[in-house]
DNA sequence: TAAACGCATAACGTATACAATATACCAAAT
DNA sequence: ATTTGGTATATTGTATACGTTATGCGTTTA
């Protein structure tokens, strides 16, 4: 009987690892936009060697998520086009994924995964603690992704989505950004209980549209901030 | 007077052109799907060492356009759902660049260049000219995602339509393919020129729809021919 | 004083050496 | 005869060394 037996977790090479680390500093602002990625320094601090650190450089490259300044690569600076051009991609995206699920014979038990999440999502708003509104905000998004099932759909979103991340770790910070937020949800969870396809698809997109005015007021905020600052930390890693 | 000077062409990194080589391979059947791509033939087939050759097949990975086995590489067999997917991907991309353009300020010679494209198609179909029809797809591709100024967008066009570029070099040989495809052209054209978002959306989704129908025969052609031949030679690289 | 040149240093691109792991094949035993 | 065990080989993963290119700084000169 050996048909129920999972492959077992292949230690993953340093490649990959150095690849992920850097997605989570590069998503929780660890890695601060126009910061330089030394393939020697991340080496050291990482404890690699260039090898790996290059090979996650050049796969971060092509995915979008670092930019490469001549020879050299650095954490991009998103301008207000930027931005534009992101959510113009995910607002193209999303609202068909969403639509589609709406149409499709979605597992029962989604919704009410969506339902806990946006329970836990307004607990977190009222008590004001923005790690658990961020942690129901992916809990929400994995919810209705988990049923859209073409892998390559769901695979450009997060993509895209991994763009901006390190904006949301700021933006849901403040209240109207949350509350904006939930009633993204809100709209969303009808439309999909609903099954509107259409109707998942215009909430998905006005709640795209808000959440990007959010992100540029924020990105606005940083902007001067750093001007303030003058660019002081070049950002240490753990 | 040093404001029209253009920077000069630097030699691209060795692991650029790898990249850019395997791609076209790729794209042009020359790697053939189901073959493995380990690091060290194909470096001393292209005569360079392992690693640039192991950089661009780590950014081949990223990209969706190579397939890892294990460890290893592989050119990607794509199934009925593999296709189904990027085709459902591709007609949610395309068909939303298309209407942006309908709606936008296109450059207007960018309509003449879409009569080009198919005024060459058109001839090149009628004297069964499969290469030149080929040339002409690609110009009138080009004249209207030139007018997308989301560069981000284009970039993912590009991405999945290259995910089945090898199955388009067989299927434009078949006469009926060339007439969809001519008939799209025109249905596309018409949109653009009434300036018609909505209409240019639905008829890229058609025509998308169509070449995807014309696509999944194809496999089958391949697969058939394949499993007669018995997977003969591993294909050489010149 | 400012600009230009040259040198020193640092970073990157590539190759290669070495280690770890997987794969294939052969021998032996049940 | 089939399976198990082991060994040899091939392939990938990582580190490091070397050559080349960029960059910054100091010196020199107009």
């Amino acid at each position: 009987m050996t048909s129920k037996l999972t492959p077992i977790n292949r230690p993953a090479g340093l490649a990959d690892q150095v690849h992920k680390t850097l997605r989570e500093y590069l998503g929780s602002r660890v890695l601060k936009p126009g910061q330089p990625l030394q393939e020697a320094t991340l080496a050291l601090r990482l404890g690699v060697s260039r090898t790996p650190v290059r090979e996650a450089l050049a796969r971060l490259l092509s995915e979008g998520l670092i930019a490469g300044e001549g020879r050299s690569f650095m954490v991009p600076i998103l301008s207000d086009a930027d931005v534009d051009e992101i959510y113009q991609l995910r607002g193209i995206l999303e609202p068909a994924a969403l639509a589609w699920v709406a149409q499709s014979n979605y597992q029962l038990g989604a919704l009410q995964e969506l339902e806990r999440a946006f329970a836990q999502a307004k607990a977190a708003h009222v008590s004001g603690d923005a790690d658990a509104f961020r942690e129901a905000n992916t809990r929400f998004h994995q919810a209705w992704q988990g049923q859209v099932t073409n892998q390559r759909l769901i695979h450009a979103i997060e993509l895209y989505a991994g763009h901006v991340r390190y904006l949301r770790v700021l933006t849901l910070g403040s209240a109207p950004a949350r509350r904006a937020t939930l009633s993204g949800m809100k709209k969303i969870h009808a439309a999909l209980r609903r099954r509107d396809p259409a109707g998942a698809e215009r909430v998905m997109r006005e709640h795209l549209e808000t959440a990007r005015k959010f992100l540029r007021r924020e990105l606005d905020e940083i902007e001067r901030e750093t001007r303030a600052e003058g660019s002081a930390d070049a950002g240490a890693l753990p």
